[in-house]
DNA sequence: ACGACTGTTTAGTGAG
DNA sequence: CTCACTAAACAGTCGT
């Protein structure tokens, strides 16, 4: 049954379970090793053992990081106290073992207290060079160095380089219409970096990756020093700070990186190598740390997220990887984590979330005593998107009480809210849903400050939404519709469908499929125009126009993406004037879009419906039915759409001009209107936490019964709230941004009467009846 | 043909 | 149970 006829079968895959134990530790190769074993590669030693020899043996303390521009260079930073020569020494044996693969050079400077200072830290810079046999590698040929210079500002021992990359890069993008090729990739945008004053400290494990043997597995070394380093404490505190946040991972998750990536391109296009290659110069990590797989799971994430959406060059060559316009928030690195204030540290640091939490097996390592950690310091690192934190919400201080009105909403709302956001299943049940964010946990503590804006969030929307999305290839067309028609999209699919009916019950992961499966195409223009134009003058790129060729045949099914080219709409500018805060543009756009694309006849199954609704005792069930619909079609926007759509409501969203930064929220508010409410509402009350302290603040407001409703289960928190309160918003607007989700989510919201209707009724059970479950 | 790269899709795991 | 991560099988392309 299962096989699905086209499918490959694949093995199964043998459940390692039993290994389990080894890896441990070791972790890292074990895989493999549990089957094969190869034990060479353990990388030899492993930890502590060896390694130590080798490699490192630095001194505590100390953190490697990789040049942003120059290939084989990284940047040492030392304590002061630390011992020069022993350090050279080791470093020189590193060079000489990584060959010409590792890095060559280093540039050495000293962390410890001050450094700050200008320029230039005195000493460093020493350009040790070592480089071992060929430096074939050299990869660009080119190394720039020069432009080296740290920027101390930052507290302690931060660094941060400057090295013309921007510049460097940002020229590139544009020639590729030539080549198109990579290259790109690198943004401009401040980000860069800058998350990094710390960059990545990595020990040493550098090449490697590649050399011959498992290419997937090798385990980044790191780990260990994390440990040496944390002896150091006291005064490198920075330092430590800086090099864990070199070595730990990024809060973010896949799908936010690479976001991050393909919104820092002017395109918002971008290949996967350049993926690859943005996310190894932002987040250090995975360019030392991360196992290779990271490379199989962004690929993983590419595919498996609607909102990514590979677009082909025109003349078919290069292959683009894009994000759905109405899914699109446009998130930026920088809207992450913007610095403070110039001077401080840029890299804000917030908690420490990291998201995922499970390392597989090395993670931490832990287990090596212990200790890891630090102690109390959390470091804060970049902010983290979001915590998870259910929370539709949205919070943030919309000014607008009127919202307030919506009383009524409390349970409309409500219901609303779930209802569209998530799926349905979810919905009676818990309400939870929220998107994770990559996990971050969020420590209490503190709380970074995030700057970003609040947006909210609903994660769940999103990826509910996606998932489903997925379906909708055609539904494309949805966005563009006004213009043209573009989407079209083909797949084929074809054989498969009676599989997914089947197995309804598969749940929602195989729905998807049909349903796009469903939808006649309309259009189906197939364009085939594409490759025509050539573009006009330079192109740009435009050539792109991606295409769509007739996938049917090459790979498995896929579909195009639109060309979408950006002229739907929005987008903010990115640079634009104000923060980015995304969002907001979105919406608009997709509710736009919504309103034509409301008609949507089909309905297909959604999928999740089925095999929740059962379950689910009556309520839930309804408002399934009515959801689904729209919803599957197209997720981002049918979210809104269908929601609102109906209604469409979009003006509102329009109007809105909002201030400035607040934006986000406010628009969400505006655009809803009514359903700020909603999201205050009391999904899920325990997961809330923090959402609920995000909503909360609203909530004076508002101060609508529902709220109550939620204190109630929440309450908890309230009396805390007082401080942590406001972090919590931060956070939680936070987090919305980064999920990719946030745009849905927003226009998820919106929501249409419809639904109210059925739903209506049918969620405020659900609401009440939370407490039952 | 071989292999690297890219994409798609299953599946298992762990955290919440 | 859901979600994010991870690993891996497999499929197309393309370069050699
Ligand atoms: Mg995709």
């Amino acid at each position: 049954m299962r096989t699905s006829p086209r499918r490959p079968l694949i093995l199964k895959r043998r459940k390692l379970t039993l290994s389990q134990s080894d890896a441990s530790s070791a972790s890292a190769g074990d895989e493999s090793s549990g089957q094969q074993c190869s034990q060479e590669d353990q990388p030899s030693s492993q930890p502590r053992d060896k390694a130590d020899g080798g490699l490192q043996k630095f001194p505590a303390g100390i953190k490697m990081i990789d040049h942003p521009t120059m290939p084989n260079t990284q940047v040492v930073a030392i304590p002061a106290n630390a011992d020069i020569q022993s350090i050279i020494e080791a470093l020189t044996v590193k060079g000489k073992e990584c060959g010409s693969n590792g890095p060559n050079k280093f540039i050495l400077i000293s962390s410890g207290g001050r450094s700050r200072s200008s320029g230039l830290i005195p000493s460093q810079h020493l350009p040790l060079e070592k480089k071992p046999s060929a430096a074939t590698k050299a990869a660009n040929g080119q190394e720039r160095e020069k432009t080296v210079k740290k920027i101390p500002g930052l507290a302690g021992g931060t660094v941060l380089w400057h090295s013309g990359i921007d510049s460097v890069i940002g020229n590139e993008q544009e020639n590729n219409s030539s080549g198109e090729t990579t290259n790109s990739v690198l943004d401009d945008s401040l980000t860069n970096i800058q998350w990094l004053g710390k960059m990545r400290s990595d020990g040493l494990s550098p090449s490697s990756v590649k050399q011959g043997v498992a290419k997937e597995n090798r385990v980044p070394l790191q780990e260990r020093i994390k440990v040496s380093r944390r002896q150091q404490t006291g005064p490198t505190a920075a330092t430590s700070s800086w090099q864990d946040s070199v070595s730990e991972r990024p809060p973010y998750s896949y799908m936010a990186m690479i976001q991050f990536a393909i919104n820092s391109t002017e395109k918002k296009r971008m290949t996967l190598k350049d993926i690859y290659t943005w996310i190894e110069n932002h987040f250090p990590y995975f360019k030392h740390v991360a196992k290779p797989g990271w490379k199989n799971s962004i690929r993983h994430n590419l595919s498996l997220h609607d909102m990514f959406v590979r677009e082909t060059s025109a003349n078919g060559k290069v292959s683009f990887w894009t994000i759905h316009p109405d899914a699109n928030r446009c998130l930026t690195l920088d809207q992450v984590f913007k610095p403070l204030d110039s001077g401080s540290p840029t890299s804000p640091e917030g908690s420490e979330l990291h998201q995922k939490g499970h390392l597989p097996g090395s993670q931490n390592m832990t287990s090596t005593g212990s200790s890891k950690t630090e102690p109390q310091n959390s470091r804060r690192k970049m902010k983290p998107l979001l915590p998870r934190i259910n929370s539709y919400l949205v919070p943030i201080q919309f000014p607008l009480s009127q919202p307030l009105v919506l009383q009524p909403s409390v349970k409309v709302p409500l219901s609303m809210a779930q209802g569209a956001s998530l799926s349905s299943s979810e919905t009676f049940r818990s309400n939870k849903r929220v998107r994770i964010a990559p996990k971050t946990s969020l420590s209490t503590e503190d709380s970074s400050p995030l700057p970003m804006a609040a947006v909210k969030e609903e994660s769940q929307c999103d990826e509910g939404l996606f998932s489903s999305a997925h379906s909708l290839k055609e539904n494309s067309s949805q966005s563009g519709e006004p213009p043209f028609p573009e989407s079209v999209c083909i797949k084929e699919e074809e054989g498969s469908q009676l599989d997914d009916w089947l197995l309804p019950f598969a749940s929602t992961l195989m729905v998807k499929e049909e349903t796009s499966f469903l939808l006649p195409v309309s259009s189906t223009k197939e364009k085939k125009q594409l490759t025509t134009l050539k573009s006009p003058s330079k192109g740009v790129s435009d050539t792109l126009v991606i295409k769509r060729r007739e996938m049917g045949r090459s790979r498995r099914k896929q579909r195009l993406a639109l060309p979408c080219s950006e002229e739907p709409v929005l987008v903010l500018p990115e640079g634009s004037s104000f923060d980015p805060q995304e969002g907001q543009p979105l919406e608009n756009v997709s509710q736009l879009s919504c309103s034509p694309r409301q008609e949507e006849p089909f309905k297909t199954p959604v999928k999740e419906m089925f095999s929740k609704l059962p379950v689910s005792s009556t309520p839930s069930k309804v408002s399934i039915t009515t959801t689904p619909p729209v919803g599957a079609l197209d997720p981002w926007k049918s979210a809104s759409s269908a929601k609102g759509s109906h209604e469409l409501d979009f003006s509102p969203v329009r109007t809105l001009q909002l201030p400035v930064t607040p934006l986000q929220e406010n628009q969400d508010l505006l655009d809803f209107t009514t359903t700020p409410l909603k999201n205050l509402l009391p999904e899920s009350p325990r997961d809330l936490l923090y959402a609920e302290s995000s909503d909360m603040e609203p909530a004076p407001f508002t101060s609508s019964p529902a709220f109550i409703h939620e204190s109630k289960q929440s309450s908890v928190e309230l009396p805390a709230s007082g401080l942590t309160e406001n972090r919590s918003l931060l956070e939680g607007l936070i987090l919305d941004t980064m999920n990719d989700s946030l745009s849905k989510i927003l226009l998820d919201i919106s929501f249409p009467g419809l639904e109210d209707e059925n739903l209506g009724t049918d969620i405020s059970w659900s609401q009440l009846i939370p407490e039952l479950k």
